[in-house]
DNA sequence: TTGTATGCGTTATCAT
DNA sequence: ATGATAACGCATACAA
């Protein structure tokens, strides 16, 4: 099947290449007959604009990148969900790139993104991100970017975050109101922004409520996976048998320590009350349903989308953009694993 | 920031684009010092191929489209993962689209995808794929194609699958093993072909067994979701309270099911034994741990581009490809929820 | 209302 | 070894 041009539809009315151009774009100055006879003429022969072409002459792909840490987590494959939506409806496809928690493959992807001259750029940093030069060339290419959730504070563009602070802080707060004395957090790595927030959220709250911080209490992540949880878990109670409370970055981490908890016959919550982050969707499933923080994934994806889209429209017609950021809620959501005083336990 | 041309540095140089062209493609009739010459101004100036540019002349994107149902899956967000990582080592990018189960946007995406001459497609059907005009559409316009897990036998191209009636008869022959005498089954809906043939395994091992078949055991998923796990679940109990064998078409059903049944005091495997289909991560952390059978996703990915790469290939060459089908290997998982004669029951 | 000419940036053919 | 020229398919300023 060959692939039709504004040429052969040309060729075949009679009539030039302009002409056709134009009436498939509905401009005002063509006699509608022509007009109706290009339109039929494109539709029985299946015209489709070629779309590398189009691109060359308008300078725009109509395509953005994304580039997340992984799709295989649910958190981000639920953003990935409401910004592919979100694009299409708007005209756009994405492309999607993983930085596997890696700085240098971030850079990579980044890199492969500016070549593919995609219209604009989404990303949540990977946990290693603490080096700016390629989120700087992007800025400096002048290409509408976005960052969500995992930012970087330093860099000037769009961003769409959550207060993780204040919602560490409710975490941890909820614990203390269920009579937890001792208190573990197992934090994310050091570089993130938001491990950082949710570390000083439960600070804060310690503070707060006059319970001594102790940095012997803290456990630092650096895989954030299932496996680092169970892992944890086992060490916690081996160095802190007392404990009564643990505050994990997310709900992978404190899935892997109630999994380690139920296999060890430790009583969640009667001798350690639990909550994470995130709200997996598996947290919902769990004996006992695991408490969480509600972090609003969709709605991150769409505002992501629109802020960068906002900016390349801006761009386009060379209107100067100013970067915003906005701060969506969150939930504290309260299940089984860390209700001291209920009474099946 | 200015983007250069070949032109730019032609000028910047006084030669012409064409050595320069050359030069920086390596050809072996320009001289060595302009080539160095061209190459070291072209990294100064950071010189960027207009992407544009080289899809227009090149008529090829080194872009694929993926279709998918839904990216936030435990299956798909696998396969997904191994397709864009696969795709990338060999130099192609990664767009992808859901169909959301939808017949109509299954073929608009098709569509798009087409209108975007991405240089191959990759596509799991959605459950309502019951009507071929667009997969026939890509064929007829000879573009590469490659099908996965949820195929359409009418249609010649490359498929990646597993035996699905085989996982399935090894499913139901476990639970029959395990002392099971009235299995039900929740299956897929009617129109996927995996679903069908879970169903005939299904059937099959039955049958083998001597056990009779009864239509009324059996149960249609639409939405293939948890929730219609926990109805079901509600429902096959009120229909056959001696009911004491599940077998799910996927682990987010068979999940359902235990919810249902962890809330109501059902005791699985006791009263009923169930095992899903699967593998989703979230099967193993439940209690109690959910037996089902493993899918090689990430196999199944790297297959499927591989397939689809050596498909672009003979593409690009003008050479004949005759499509193959991959059929991977599954193995069932038993865990907890499936053993009856397990001591701690 | 229609058409001519030009350029987007690259690649490839064919002279020189 | 180097360069002039055309072509990929489309969009648009400008001329007729």
């Amino acid at each position: 099947m060959k692939d039709i041009t504004l040429k052969e539809i040309a060729t075949k009315l009679g009539i030039s290449i302009t002409t056709v151009s134009k009436a498939l774009k509905n401009y005002p100055d063509v006699s509608a007959k022509t007009k109706q006879a290009v339109i039929d003429l494109a539709q029985n022969l299946h015209y489709t604009p070629n779309s590398f072409a189009v691109n060359l002459r308008t300078k725009e792909s109509k395509t953005i990148g994304l580039i997340i840490p992984e799709v295989v987590h649910h958190f981000f494959s639920n953003v990935i969900n409401a910004i592919i939506d979100e694009a299409e409806k708007n005209g756009y496809l994405v492309i999607i790139l993983q930085s596997n928690e890696s700085l240098a493959l971030e850079k990579k992807q980044v890199e492969l993104l500016i070549k593919k001259r995609v219209d604009g750029i989404i990303i949540s940093l990977s946990n290693e991100s603490n080096n700016d030069d390629h989120l700087k060339e992007i800025i400096t290419r002048n290409i509408p970017f976005v960052m969500f959730d995992k930012i970087n504070k330093l860099i000037s563009c769009s961003k769409v975050i959550i207060d993780d602070q204040k919602a560490a802080f409710n975490a941890i707060q909820h614990l203390i109101d269920n009579n937890c004395k001792k208190i573990v957090h197992i934090r994310g790595p050091l570089n993130p922004q938001n491990s950082i927030d949710r570390y000083i959220g439960y600070k804060k709250a310690l503070e707060k409520n006059n319970i001594p911080f102790d940095t012997k209490l803290v456990y630092t992540c650096e895989t954030v996976t299932f496996q680092e949880g169970v892992d944890f878990a086992k060490q916690i109670i081996k160095d802190h048998p007392d404990v009564d409370g643990i505050f994990a970055v997310t709900d992978l981490v404190a899935v892997g320590v109630l999994s380690y908890f139920n296999d060890n016959n430790i009583k969640v919550p009667g001798q350690v009350a639990v909550i994470g982050f995130s709200n997996w969707f598996m947290s919902q499933v769990l004996t006992p349903k695991l408490s969480t923080i509600d972090q609003p994934s969709h709605e991150m994806g769409i505002e992501s989308f629109n802020l960068l889209l906002e900016e390349m429209n801006c761009h386009k017609e060379g209107i100067p953009f100013k970067p915003r950021t906005i701060e969506l809620e969150t939930n504290i959501i309260i299940r089984e694993s860390s209700i001291k005083n209920n009474p099946i336990n």
